[in-house]
DNA sequence: TGCCAGGCGGCGT
DNA sequence: ACGCCGCATGGC
């Protein structure tokens, strides 16, 4: 049978909430005292205590979960970076944000994520991979709890373009059909590990379906290039609120905050990501 | 109900 | 290079 262990890490950096909320991972759920986090074909159980996050995972996961979790990286430097900034809705964000930390995900995973979240909401990109998910991925379990791995690019190959309409795609049906298709073929993402970051996002717009924006999520969350900053309406309106925006166009602006921020920049736009629409959501709330 | 969502491809200028 | 438009679907 299967061995689990579980290991623990330090609450200043880390609130498994925010990480899993913030928009940057769709493939987790409620669970117990906690969070189910689905990755590929694997899946942990995280929950916080007091003063600590445990993450509970098959032993030989435990490893991929610790990079996962970006558990080897010293936060509190971002976050000072953030604290020392001239302006003060970065400093508010990091405040708000200090327990966010930038998973580790997987490249193909993280692509067709995005592409599925352009022009889309959060809680519906979540109901169309786990569709996806359960209509093209292995069954796997977690002690006796029964999940679907993230299916394989030879597997979503072989899907129809029908079955993609199905679960919700609407018009990136065709764009996931043919990035699976592409994949099959060999397309490799590991082929653009060595590229600059302008190189790697120019690379990835090549992809169709993948734009500017999608690019920079996937450059940022699954090549962890933190010199990358995505522009989305969520951000443009922080811009053009916060921070006088004038330049037009998401490439200019997502330049603009890579030259202050540097390889702060994209941890900062989570920060600013969450921040705003948790003020949006308690205005809503209320 | 109508507006909006982690935008992009295609087209016309 | 830039701006505009259509796009599928469903959350709110």
């Amino acid at each position: 049978m299967d061995t689990y262990i579980s290991f623990s890490f330090d609450n200043e950096f880390f609130n498994i909430s925010d990480t899993l909320s913030c928009g940057q991972v769709f493939r987790y759920k409620s669970f117990g005292k906690g969070y189910l986090v689905f990755s590929l074909d694997k899946c942990a159980y995280c929950y916080q205590t007091e003063n600590e996050t445990i993450i509970e995972c098959k032993a030989e996961d435990k490893d991929y979960f610790y990079s996962y979790f970006d558990l080897g990286r010293d936060y509190s430097l971002i976050y000072d970076f953030a604290k020392n900034s001239n302006y003060q809705i970065v400093q508010d964000a990091s405040s708000l944000g200090k327990g966010i930390r930038i998973l580790n995900q997987e490249k193909e995973e993280t692509l067709f994520s995005f592409i599925i979240s352009q022009n889309n909401n959060i809680p519906r990109i979540k109901g169309i991979l786990e569709k996806l998910c359960a209509s093209l991925g292995e069954l796997k379990y977690f002690k006796d709890e029964p999940y679907y791995a993230f299916p394989t690019a030879y597997k979503m190959a072989e899907s129809s373009l029908d079955f993609f309409y199905s679960i919700g795609l609407g018009y990136r049906a065709p764009y996931i059909k043919k990035l699976a298709e592409d994949l099959k073929k060999g397309l490799n993402l590991n082929n653009f590990n060595a590229l600059t970051t302008p190189y790697l996002k120019k690379s990835l717009t090549t992809i169709y379906g993948v734009g500017p924006k999608v690019a920079d999520c996937v450059a940022f969350f699954g090549y962890h290039r933190s010199d990358s900053f995505p522009v989305d309406t969520w951000i443009e309106k922080v811009y053009r609120e916060n921070f006088d925006g004038k330049l037009n166009g998401t490439e200019k602006i997502s330049k603009w905050f890579v030259d202050d921020f540097k390889e702060y920049a994209g941890y900062i736009q989570q920060y600013l990501f969450h921040y705003k629409r948790n003020l949006e959501n308690d205005k809503n709330n209320k």
